[in-house]
DNA sequence: CTAGGATTTGAACGCATGTTCAGTTAGTTA
DNA sequence: TAACTAACTGAACATGCGTTCAAATCCTAG
């Protein structure tokens, strides 16, 4: 038997990535079988191979829009004075990853899982993105920034920013854009801003 | 044919603690076999079990050791003065960290991998750890750090500290007593010190 | 030199893995 | 209604997994 009732192609290849996705967030690329991900979608392993050539093409995929989506996304931000584009940046960052919390997850703690071509790739849109912030701080120096080291504040506040991703839980104490206030706050200080 | 020559039991106990780290933190715990982790230590892999029950306590004692030596570790911090131990434990746990890069990185990389018990009982460790953070804010909101949420700057201390592990390479622009420099004033420029 | 214990081997256990594919079914087109 | 195709099943493939254990080997104590 096969095909239960209606055509199914455009509901299962998605259900395939969404039920990878969360997945692979909750257990980790390698402890998560085909077989699992075929029966949360309803399906049989083999069915899976319809969609997507093999199980690292699932995990490289995900990732790869999630950072492309996130560049493209990146590119909208208005920039400025660079404490505006400082605020603008570390708010959209926040609430970015906040609301693609798996993503996020899985997109730096499975990099060991990809395959070195697409480790490649992927380390190649995070830098781009991580560059963005960069300039702003390189930008702001010149003027009302107070920085040692551009370089080592940049890594510092994207570590600093994308942990609040480990322990935001909904329904917490504080909400998306009470977090993003204060990590604004503490990320003016950081690059030492009026 | 076994026991090639002299007894093995003190040397290849620990040999496969250490060869399980490397390949954990190369691989992930899911990903590295029993197997694997024998013909390292140039052992068949029935031989393992003379030291380790299984391969989760393999894992679990590794991380318990290094949250308990960590929290040893900074039993030994001074403390004083506000900024002063803001200082000090920046400076501790970079340069400690920096040591341990691998417990490091499986420490919270693997966290996914632990049984429900162990689970919790590595939470409770690490929570203790920043705790002491937490208390040295605390002190220094009273008087000298000027801190809107002192949890909240906690965890981005610690995730803004430990993240320098991930990037950090022997022999790179700056040695670790450089970054723990740079470190310690972002850290005071953060919590607002003078 | 021998007895006994420590240490390891090597094979086996049952089960899971990613992937392939011939065959079956359900829907669409003519 | 008949032919066609997209979608899926179910079984099989070779390989690997964690773990167990009798048997073999080596070292040490007496």
């Amino acid at each position: 038997m096969a095909r239960k009732t209606g055509s199914h192609s455009d509901i299962t290849g998605p259900r395939i990535n969404a039920v990878a996705l969360r997945l692979f967030a909750e257990s980790g690329y390698a402890a998560v079988s085909m077989r699992q991900i075929a029966a949360e979608v309803g399906v049989q392993a083999g069915a899976i191979y319809n969609y997507v050539p093999h199980k690292q093409a699932l995990l490289f995929e995900l990732m790869r829009e999630h950072m492309e989506a996130l560049l493209a996304a990146s590119d909208d931000l208005k920039g400025g004075a660079p404490e505006e584009a400082l605020d603008e940046f570390v708010r959209f960052h926040i609430l970015y990853h906040l609301e693609r919390a798996e993503l996020v997850f899985i997109s730096y703690m499975e990099l060991r899982a990809l395959e070195p071509e697409n480790f490649a790739h992927i380390e190649r849109l995070r830098r781009a993105y991580e560059d963005k912030l960069e300039a702003i701080l390189v930008d702001g120096q010149r003027s009302v920034f107070a920085i040692e080291d551009t370089k080592l504040a940049t890594l510092a506040l994207i570590a600093m920013l994308t942990g609040v991703t480990n322990w935001f839980r909904d329904g917490g104490r504080l909400g998306p854009e009470d977090i993003a206030a204060l990590y604004i706050s503490m990320a003016r200080r950081l690059v030492g801003a009026g």
